[in-house]
DNA sequence: TGCGTAACGTA
DNA sequence: CGTACGTTACGCAC
């Protein structure tokens, strides 16, 4: 009788792997250009070795599981041998930092690992293997040690990789004689004769597998072998009989110790729940996204912990019914769920959801309702009474403006909440905060009535689904409720995060006016010099290549121009601006200067075209405001990112000059906060010098310079200052006298004294960038003014590189956040003040430090007023806040 | 088509 | 060997 794949063996399956063995292969399989994270880690083995792991997990379906590692103590075979494994390269660092990485996967995914000394991992496996075998489970074993293969039975089968990390062969018995001519029980005695050179046990010279298997044939065992040696001829035979001895040297060596002693027995290796939270974390920190998306997806099915779903019954509402429905659940927060298209300030809603945490749902199709029922929608959405939960209200609060609804009373945004409870996080997917906070999935558990209509029961599910939405929202909002509480985030969210996003809403919608003659001149003219300068760099090389492609300029300047080679990156060498300005100076090939000036122009005209076919038919760009995914609390704009519009040299002026004041409007304002993350930074170290530098009123830079040099503020010229500047600055990033002597082109000592000086005046700066960094290290977390958490696991790392990094990020967190704390009360300041002075001017942008509105005709006194005191009243600082504001036709007028 | 990398724009 | 972002283009992998 045939069995097929879908009548599985019923036994219990442990899978065993060999640690260090696989990582190793994976560390040379995969190239560790390619797998590190940003700050430098490298993560090839990692990955590698991860990757496997999660493919075994899926394919194989074990119950059981352990992974077994070696240990740098010697072994009992060093002591029968003592050459054993000698001769072998020393372990490269690159591999060694990668090891306490793999064990944080493996415990986060609650696989034991086990390790004894003066054993290896082989004879922890074997000895598993054979206690797995009495106990009635089968066993699985991933090794790259072809040693195991002596264990390979009817109930151990061995997955050996082949060709680098993917490929996993599976040996068993009959696999075994097919490869090596011999059963999986004389393995042991035709690898003593072969020799394994990795572990530095020659076998019989000129004696390969073939002949080591013919041997074994011929007389049945490495016994009989040995005993009637004297019959063997030939070349072979006399090397046989030379090297008898290290055969069974390496027959005694290459036996696996069944016998270990271990602490958990094969029954005790249950597969564990995850800790998805714990998974999350350390693969983003690992930067695997791919992998964690297929370990989700690949053993989400086989994963214990979220069965559940949710049973939600849709109510049929009669028209007219709504007004009655809403009424009936008064008393509840009722989550909301929309479906539909959003973005680029408008949207168009196709279907909401309703529902309380109990009872029924409703799903309305917003085009059928009848008058009645509308109205009634209508009222409650705008109420501010009425407590709703949305997961990421912005979207659907855009789509329902664009119907002429207001959405008001909004206590509690899923995506938002989680943003402040895990601000790290890049996405914040509904149904990860299901799984993650209330153990569920985002599906509909109600059983089907059994009525499936050919065309209704798409719609039907697709109105199910939504209403599952709408209740896991309801639901999560209250857990999530608890859990800033907990983290002392309740404030910031219902007082700044849920207020802003209807101001947010309110920028998206209004947009910014451009003019499109003025932006198609600027691409006109920026695209003759782009040609131009391609032009130029052609014929300075002789040839043509692709200035866009940094693969194309390297092999030009350093292959054949053979220019001196400049910094590495991870594919060879730097071709970035810094680097051929200095490559110019040294050099001086006519190629570099338009290169260079290729870049700028060519930079330049695609910002450009990129914004001209944003315009709509009014001649408005609407950019998109992300408010979850900065990690200190900063907004994002993208589609277009209006917060990187270039204004550093003339040419990218121009292009702030295409954004003009739209129609019915007199001008546009800019107002931005002075130096404001330094401000804060006087704030939080209460440095007295630093803070009575912001007081005199003078150009602050100049005043610190002159504390610093000891010299009269008159003669501190433009160089002295912009050392300090650049002090000044880099200290709320970190900045190391290394990174301070590069940009000022100072020697490192020189860097260092400079340093030095400065804190003899400024003491207070160090004393306070000292403690944040240690009591974030204490906490796990830092906080801007606020209460703004951001959390750094990483300031404990062993691994210096992240550690570093950790540090240069809790120093800038709590000043750039609070800097985000402090804009965002002044938006919601204003934003307010605007509707109460009933002014018609709007808020347009928000560019981290500056706020841009449209001024209504008559209103630039009053806006004025009303603009500089909500902003500077925004947050009292010991270093008070000042703002500086200027007004004119476009964007680059209104500078100031 | 999707993804990682290099480069570069802003605060 | 200075933080936080988003976009572009290239070139490789699938």
């Amino acid at each position: 009788m045939a069995t097929t794949a879908s009548t599985p063996d019923k036994r219990d399956r442990l899978l065993l792997l060999d640690g260090h063995s696989l990582a190793y292969r994976a560390f040379f399989a995969l190239p560790v250009e390619n797998f590190s994270t940003t700050d430098g880690q490298p993560t090839n083995a990692v990955y590698g070795f991860t990757s496997m792991l999660i493919n075994v997990l899926r394919d194989e379906q074990p119950t059981h599981i352990a992974v077994a590692f070696d240990r740098s103590e010697p072994t009992f075979r060093h002591e029968q041998y003592v050459e054993y494994k000698a001769g072998r390269a020393k372990t490269p660092d690159e591999f060694r930092s990668q090891v306490s990485l793999i064990f944080e996967v493996l415990d986060a995914l609650r696989v034991p690992r086990m390790s004894v000394a003066g054993f290896e991992a082989d004879d922890i496996i074997a000895t598993l293997s054979v206690q797995a075998t009495a106990a009635g489970l089968d066993t699985l074993i991933v090794t790259g040690d072809r040693d195991a293969f002596q264990l390979v039975d009817e109930h151990v089968t061995i997955l050996y990789p082949v060709r680098g990390v993917s490929e996993l062969a599976r040996m068993d018995p009959a696999a075994v004689e097919a490869k090596y001519g011999v059963p999986p029980e004389r393995y042991r005695e035709l690898a003593a004769l072969v020799g394994e050179s990795s572990d530095n046990l020659p076998g019989v010279p000129g004696v390969g597998p073939k002949t080591a298997a013919k041997w074994l044939v011929k007389y049945g065992d490495l016994a009989t072998l040995v005993d009637r040696v004297e019959e063997i001829k030939g070349k072979a035979g006399d090397s046989l009989r030379e090297h008898l001895a290290g055969v069974l040297r390496n027959h005694q060596i290459n036996k696996l110790d069944t016998e270990v002693g271990l602490e958990l027995t094969p029954p005790q290796l249950a597969m564990g729940q995850w800790d998805r939270e714990e998974i999350h974390t350390l693969f983003d920190s690992l930067q695997f996204r791919v992998l964690r998306e297929r370990l989700y997806s690949s053993i989400s099915a086989a994963e214990p912990e979220a069965d559940e779903g949710f049973e939600v019954e849709l109510e049929a509402l009669e028209p007219g019914a709504l007004g009655a429905w809403l009424e009936a659940n008064a008393g509840d927060r009722l989550g909301l769920a929309a479906t539909g298209t959003w973005g680029r300030g408008t949207g168009e809603l196709t279907a909401l959801a309703l529902a309380s945490k109990k009872g029924p749902a409703v799903h309305l199709d917003p085009v059928e309702l009848i008058e009645d029922d509308e109205r009634a929608l209508a009222a409650y959405l705008a109420d501010a009474s009425r407590p709703k939960a949305l997961h990421e209200a912005k979207g659907p609060m855009l789509a329902l403006a664009a119907r002429g609804l207001a959405l008001d009373g909004v206590t509690s945004d899923t995506a938002l909440a989680a943003y402040l409870a895990l601000p790290g996080q890049r996405t914040f997917d509904l149904s990860d905060l299901v799984l993650r906070y209330l153990h569920r999935e985002l599906r509909n558990e109600t059983e089907d009535s059994g009525q499936l209509t050919l065309d209704g029961s798409g719609e039907e599910e697709a109105a199910e689904a939504l209403a599952v939405r709408a209740r896991a929202v309801a639901e999560l909002a209250d857990v999530l409720d608890t859990d800033l509480d907990k983290r002392g985030a309740t404030r910031l969210l219902h007082e700044v995060e849920l207020p802003l996003v209807g101001v947010l809403a309110g920028m998206e919608r209004a947009g910014i006016a451009v003019d499109a003659d003025h932006l198609s001149g600027l691409s006109a003219s920026l695209g003759a010099q782009v040609k131009e300068q391609e032009r130029g760099a052609h014929e300075a090389v002789g040839r043509e290549f692709n200035l866009g492609s940094p693969k194309q300029v390297q092999q030009v300047l350093f292959d054949e121009l053979n220019l001196p080679k400049t910094k590495r990156t991870k594919t060879g060498y730097t071709t970035d601006s810094e680097a051929l300005t200095t490559l110019l100076e040294k050099d001086g090939h006519p190629v570099l200067e338009r290169i260079l000036r290729w870049r700028e122009v060519a930079k330049l005209k695609s910002i450009v075209d990129s914004l001209i076919p944003m315009a709509d038919d009014a001649g408005r760009i609407h950019t998109t405001f992300n408010q979850m995914v900065a990690a200190t609390g900063r907004l994002s704009s993208t589609d277009p990112n209006l917060q990187n519009i270039p204004i550093r040299t003339a040419e990218g002026r121009q292009i702030r000059e295409a954004f003009v004041v739209g129609g019915g409007y007199e001008s546009l304002l800019t107002a931005d906060y002075s130096q404001i993350e330094l401000r804060i930074m006087a704030h939080l170290s209460e440095d007295e010098a630093l803070l009575e530098a912001f007081g005199s009123g003078a150009d602050f830079h100049t005043i610190t310079a002159s504390r610093v040099f000891g010299l009269p503020p008159e003669q501190i010229d433009s160089e002295l200052r912009a050392r300090i500047k650049a002090m000044n600055y880099g200290l709320a990033y970190g900045l190391s006298a290394y990174g301070l002597s590069q940009q000022l082109r100072i020697s490192p000592d020189e860097a260092r004294g400079l340093m030095e000086e400065y804190f003899q005046q400024f003491g207070g700066v160090r004393d306070y960038l000292h403690d944040i960094v240690a009591r974030a290290r204490q906490d796990g977390y830092t906080e801007t003014i606020l209460g703004r958490r951001r959390y750094l696991p990483d300031l404990n790392s062993d691994n210096r590189q992240r550690r570093e990094m950790a540090e240069r990020m809790a120093l800038n967190a709590p000043i750039q956040g609070s800097a985000a704390d402090i804009i965002k009360v002044a938006s919601l300041d204003v934003d307010r003040a605007l509707r109460a002075a009933d002014l018609r001017s709007r808020m347009l942008l928000q560019v981290h430090d500056e706020l841009v509105f449209e001024v209504a005709p008559g209103e630039l006194d009053a806006l004025k007023d009303l603009v500089s005191a909500r902003m500077a009243g925004a947050y009292e600082l010991r270093a008070p806040l000042g703002v500086s504001m200027g007004t004119g036709r476009t964007w680059q007028d209104a500078a100031h």
